[in-house]
RNA sequence: GGGGGCGUAGUGUAGCGGUUAACAUGCCGGCCUGUCAAGCCGGAGAUCGCGGGUUCGAAUCCCGUCGCUCCCGCCA
């Protein structure tokens, strides 16, 4: 080894002793014939002191040394003089006195700073990854991603899952996500897919009997992009077999409320999680991934809108439509311009409006409003109340569908959350949501679609009304959201065959297409399937949200960026004719004519 | 596929019709034996992403284009 110690570890106790150091320089001071480094490694920094007089071999080459030099360096540790330690630095207590001084590597000036904390642009980030993930918050998001990754495979392996890894090249599957397709050089015409995930190859490990298995998993997805989606990611597959929807909910529970307090500082805002269903958590958040960090829930207001004067809010109510609410702490004294930017913002989700209330402690009456003129002093007072808003709040109100109004509340809740700061960075919140309906209705193709997917299980005591009222069916299905994601998705299977005919023919799949595309799923379950079920935790995200960054880049080592690309290799990349001609591919140029 | 934001020395920003294109930092040179975002002095470094247009005059206004990014669609 080139080196004793690390830079981070060197403490008091060291005080003394002859240590060697490497790594690359941090920052140097040149005081002429004094001259200090930090030396960083992955561990952390330590100071150098480089004294002419006393090394001056040494102090000769640390004066030409520069920022990112890869050296090595040979010396004493000694406790630093009184006054002269650095409080800010885990080894702030002590320094080495370099006795030899080596220059392993020179390096360029580096096109961004290693040293500090700056928004860099993106693209020069990655076009120089390798010199992004130096910096030493990038290094900790990947140590912890490590942790996360470590914690898991232990705490798994602990209860009696085997990690088994499943093939990357495998079969397209038509519904769900855009597939990768990889062309076969032996089958001419034919492709391999790379997985969405290992769905039907962890449904079949448990038909072989492993009963727990997982896998860290690289999925692939080939739609576009998000701050919290990647074309490839990491899930935390795992599949059990003769569990029921409560076996797989505790066992994640635990283990996540384990990875936060033993792997972060976060504090954990509710153990155990929260379980909404799926009607509630839209009442009163306007989505399945709520955001539990604060409060500012929706208010359904249809039954005291419905009866006021006010047109748009009467006729919405008699249509059937919904008219509910949230109140903004605080916001009261928002100015027009504010509010009419929120107001695009509920357009933006197909609003056609958004009313608005400010709650005054006036002699007036209860609140200012535009619309005030069309409620009755009662009504007023009623809206006050319901919402529990205070003098100071702005109650904004939605009319429309029910889906509207929430796609246009979640959207307002979220906005107003992050201007007036209600989500805290140090709090995390999971809840887990339930009872999500086995399908939605596709009105396009005239047939249900599974919300989950099509193995997924309907409640039993749901399975009569597969033939009645499809719609009203619930899956046993299950989502883990956490700071306004979700997180991890999951449920107990089908190990059923005439349940899963039935399913087949309810989103019209008939019988031989069945078998074309699951033909290899649908025999194997004729074999002895046990009951069976499972999760799949996004890594990425839960990385993201353990390390407090704002898009999952940050905890990715090499990402794609938005355009699906990756700027330091240049991929995708044209390929070599002759490539092509191995595979029977010939490119056709889409965009001309 | 659609909508928004950004693009100015190596880096981060300011300037938003007429400036010698500014500031900080980094870089280069000099001074300096207790700094730790070291300090002081001096210097170099920008065809203002690219192309076109409007104008007497464009970093600034308009159109197009490229790149990064956020969002909608999409993501069983």
């Amino acid at each position: 080894m080139l080196k004793t110690h690390q830079c981070g570890e060197l403490r008091l106790e060291h005080a003394g002793q002859q240590v060697t150091l490497a790594g690359w320089v941090h920052r140097w001071r040149d005081h002429a014939g004094l001259v200090f480094l930090d030396l960083r490694d992955r561990s952390g920094i330590m100071q150098l002191k480089v004294d002419q007089a006393s090394a001056p071999e040494a102090h000769a080459l640390a004066r030409d040394v520069r920022s990112e030099w890869v050296i090595q360096v040979t010396g004493t540790v000694v406790a630093r003089p009184a006054g002269m330690v650095n409080p800010d630095l885990p080894t702030g207590e002590v320094e080495l006195e370099v006795s030899t001084l080596t220059v392993l590597n020179r390096a360029k000036t580096p096109p961004f700073y290693i040293n500090k904390d700056e928004n860099v642009d993106e693209a020069l980030r990655m076009r120089y990854r390798y010199l992004d993930l130096r910096r030493p918050s990038m290094q900790r998001n990947l140590i912890l991603r490590h942790n996360v990754i470590r914690f898991i495979r232990n705490y798994l392996s602990d209860r009696g899952f085997i990690e088994i890894e499943t093939p990357i090249l495998f079969k397209t599957t038509p519904e769900g996500a855009r597939d990768y397709l990889v062309p076969s050089r032996i089958h001419p015409g034919k492709f391999f897919a790379l997985p969405q995930s290992p769905q039907q190859l962890k449904q079949l490990l448990m038909v072989a009997g492993y009963e727990r298995y997982f896998q860290i998993a690289r999925c692939f997805r080939d739609e576009d992009q998000r701050g919290d989606r990647q074309p490839e990611f990491t899930q935390l597959d795992l599949e059990m077999s003769f569990v029921e929807r409560e076996d797989v909910m505790n066992l994640i529970e635990d283990m996540m409320i384990r990875i936060v307090e033993e792997l972060t500082d976060l504090e954990l805002v509710t153990k155990p999680f929260p379980r909404l269903s799926h009607d509630e958590v839209l009442r009163r958040f306007g989505t399945d991934k709520p955001d539990l960090r604060y409060g500012m829930e929706i208010v359904d207001l249809s039954d005291i809108a419905g009866a006021s004067s006010f047109r748009v809010f009467a006729d919405a109510v008699a249509a059937g439509n919904t008219v509910r609410a949230l109140a903004a702490p605080g916001c009261a004294s928002y100015s027009r311009k504010q509010i009419d930017e929120l107001g695009v913002l509920a357009q933006a989700e197909g609003a056609k409006g958004l009313a608005w209330m400010a709650v005054e402690p006036g002699e007036e009456g209860p609140v200012r409003s535009p619309i005030a003129k069309y409620f009755s002093a009662e009504q007023l007072q009623a809206i006050v109340e319901r919402m529990g808003a205070a003098p100071g709040d702005l109650i904004l109100i939605v009319a429309d569908t029910a889906p509207v109004v929430c796609a246009a509340l979640d959207t307002l809740r979220r906005t107003l959350a992050s201007r007036l700061g209600l989500a805290d960075p140090k709090k995390i919140a999971f809840c887990w949501i339930v009872d999500f309906p086995l399908f939605e209705w596709n009105a396009e193709e005239q047939r249900w679609d599974p919300s989950h997917h099509l193995f997924t299980a309907p409640m039993w005591e749901d399975v009569p009304l597969l033939d009645t009222d499809p719609g009203k069916a619930r899956g046993q299905q299950y989502d883990l959201a956490c700071n306004g994601y979700e997180i991890a998705g999951g449920s107990i299977r089908i190990h059923d065959r005439a349940i899963q005919e039935k399913i087949f023919g309810l989103i019209g799949l008939d019988v031989e297409d069945a078998k074309q595309r699951f033909g290899h799923m649908l025999e194997a379950f004729e074999y002895g399937t046990p009951p069976h079920g499972g999760i799949a935790p996004g890594i990425d995200r839960l990385v993201m949200l353990l390390a407090g960054e704002p898009n999952i880049r940050e905890v990715i080592a090499f990402p794609k960026t938005q355009q699906a690309a990756d700027l330091m290799a240049g991929a995708p990349s044209e390929v070599d004719p002759q490539q092509l001609a191995e595979l029977h591919i010939r490119v056709v140029d889409s965009t001309g004519g």
